[in-house]
DNA sequence: TAATTATTGTTATATTATAACATTATGTAA
DNA sequence: TTACATAATGTTATAATATAACAATAATTA
């Protein structure tokens, strides 16, 4: 089997999760699972649970990101966010552009927050929601 | 009709806005539209279309939150946040026990935040993952 | 090379959410 | 008070998102 080997992520991806990523990682945009299902029938992936079975991988793996309020996902841009578990986007709601949003001292600031019942937090995910640059002349 | 009104965000709810909500605020955890639905049943209401449609505008008005993780519904514990574009929510990954933060230096710092792409942020939605003292203990 | 773990394939089904259309109730302004 | 506009309701059907369960194959590891 033709394995391809990810330096950013030192990740080695099956066949199915190298396709679907490509896919992902190719869209300008996010993408759905059931849009990705039907780019890559031709490749003989057939079948909803391989799209989600491999999207889940991804997204364990930080190759990708689920935009949960879109139920959208895209591939992670900052090739620093090693195991992604910080996460932030803007999501331009007119356009319906999404960013992933790469700035330390938002993500210092959110990774050391304690909350008062003093739960330890492991991840987070924050969307930020608006007008982009474009829509807002309009 | 009988209406009630709810003195918290000046809103008066319409009959199936308020047998909607008055489940959620009822319900100790987030609870999901077709629990909710096999809620109301025995008060008439029958479809799925009756109870996302009360959800919509109970989440636009702020009564209620969509925790977008679990596609599920929690009732506002701020009676300070007039209108909700600001959501914060601590998620216990083990129980699945959701709390709403309410944390003034955090609402702050994040509805000030500015991206570099200068968009103007209307709305956010944070996430916070980890696990409850209790399921830590464990 | 056996044992273990990860991945794949497949069918069926569960869960979440909206479209489209008809009707009734409520709010507003002449 | 009547007409007009807007919001809410009721109903059927269906779309969109996601997982269960089981069998087989490939890759890793001991």
């Amino acid at each position: 089997m033709n394995k391809m080997q990810n330096m950013d992520k030192q990740q080695i991806l099956s066949k199915n999760q190298q396709i679907i990523f490509d896919i992902i990682e190719k869209a300008k945009e996010p993408i759905k699972a059931y849009s990705i299902l039907f780019n890559v029938q031709k490749k003989g992936i057939k079948a909803p649970l391989q799209v989600y079975r491999a999207l889940d991988k991804l997204v364990e793996i930080g190759k990708i990101h689920k935009i949960e309020s879109r139920n959208s996902f895209v591939a992670c841009k900052n090739s620093n966010c090693q195991i992604s578990k910080a996460t932030a986007f803007s999501i331009c709601e007119s356009c319906e552009e999404v960013s992933e949003i790469s700035d330390n001292k938002l993500s210092k600031y959110l990774e050391s927050f304690q909350n008062k019942a003093g739960m330890k937090f492991k991840k987070y995910n924050l969307e930020f929601f608006g007008l982009c640059k474009k829509c807002s002349i309009k």
